[in-house]
DNA sequence: TCCCAAGTGTTAGCGGCGCTTACATTGCGC
DNA sequence: GCGCAATGTAAGCGCCGCTAACACTTGGGA
């Protein structure tokens, strides 16, 4: 983390490997761009030279996200199975973003945090995220046309993330008294909202 | 709003007030104390006399917020009809308070805003909101058990916020490109989600 | 090879924020 | 009528995002 030189080297990366440890230890409000300069032995204004402001160092962490969850919904389907394991597996990944980097997954939904227009290095994997995930849906019924299976993926993601986004903001604590485990709630979830209809 | 003496009046009650009405306006994060008491002629120390820091204050608002839900709850199920009217009738209430309210929805249901434990206050509404919706989850099926009346209640709720919460976040903008109107999508969720499992 | 322009970093500072401490005023219950 | 709790004020601390003006470094063209 020394720095020799007048120049940083890659701040610009560092700032954003930075933001993402911030975000993922605190949420994304954790992320202070004067706390992220000085932790990398750099001046409070520095990080100005790469990103417009904090939003858009945010919108990178974002793309990264987004970026990874496509990745990991390519690798679910890759790992191949019956279509409706295949579906399960790829909530899963869903589930494993939410619960495993609550910070990262707030960051990339919340509507607050990045309101207005993205800007499209974020819209990108964002939209490529949906198309991945309506591929897999497509693959559970490979009769549906193409309008039917939109309505099945915005269906099943809203459930999953609705639950999951109520669970974080602790929403169900206290109500959900007899303690079914994600894996019920994943099923229960599921086989209704993408198997029919 | 002018104010002759050295007292306010009713601070408190003001400063929720205005405090609603810059979170219908602004969202949340617009709320600013020193703000809210400038504009209702009051130092910017005095808020601290009612509330004890920021997060105290909105969890005020929300439990406003709560509060109506639970009551237009009640009134959806009063108004009558089949038990899937009712149903249909109260997940409109939950959309129209998040589509309508968009700014109190986030204060509500998002999870950075009143993160930590919820003052009992915030608490109390939130339980009752859960309680009036499986109520009326119980309605469609009274033979249902209250462990499937609550994991009904919970994937109901979750799909209805999913779904909205993508869309206020403006994930959904772009590829929903066919227009399925919310009646639409009311119907397909729900009908999904309540009927059967 | 020199030099200058672009890139990147610094210093200093503006305005705003939440919140606290110490002090002032008020008005209600005894 | 008085004393005390409730409620207001003034001043200030430390943080924040962001900007303007200036300094250093470096690489590529004359």
């Amino acid at each position: 983390m020394s720095r020799p030189g007048y120049h940083h080297g890659d701040l610009r990366e560092g700032l954003v490997r930075a933001a993402r440890a911030a975000v993922e230890a605190g949420g994304p409000e954790a992320v202070s761009l004067r706390e992220l300069a000085q932790s990398l032995g750099v001046s409070t204004a520095a990080p100005y030279r790469h990103f417009r402001d904090r939003r858009a160092l945010l919108a990178a962490v974002a793309a990264e996200g987004f970026s990874e969850l496509v990745a990991a919904y390519k690798r679910a389907r890759a790992q191949g199975g019956v279509p409706m394991v295949v579906m399960r597996n790829t909530a899963r990944v869903y589930l494993a973003l939410a619960f495993a980097q609550p910070g990262m997954f707030r960051l990339m939904f919340d509507s607050d945090i990045l309101s207005g227009e993205p800007p499209p290095s974020l819209t990108d994997p964002a939209m490529e995220a949906w198309v991945e995930f309506c591929r897999t849906v497509s693959i559970v019924d490979p009769t549906a046309d193409e309008r039917t299976v939109k309505r099945r993926a915005v269906t099943g993601w809203s459930t999953l993330h609705g639950y999951v986004t109520l669970a974080q903001a602790g929403r169900l604590a206290g109500f959900m008294t007899e303690p079914l485990t994600e894996a019920d709630l994943l099923e229960a979830i599921l086989d209704k909202a993408l198997t029919e209809a």
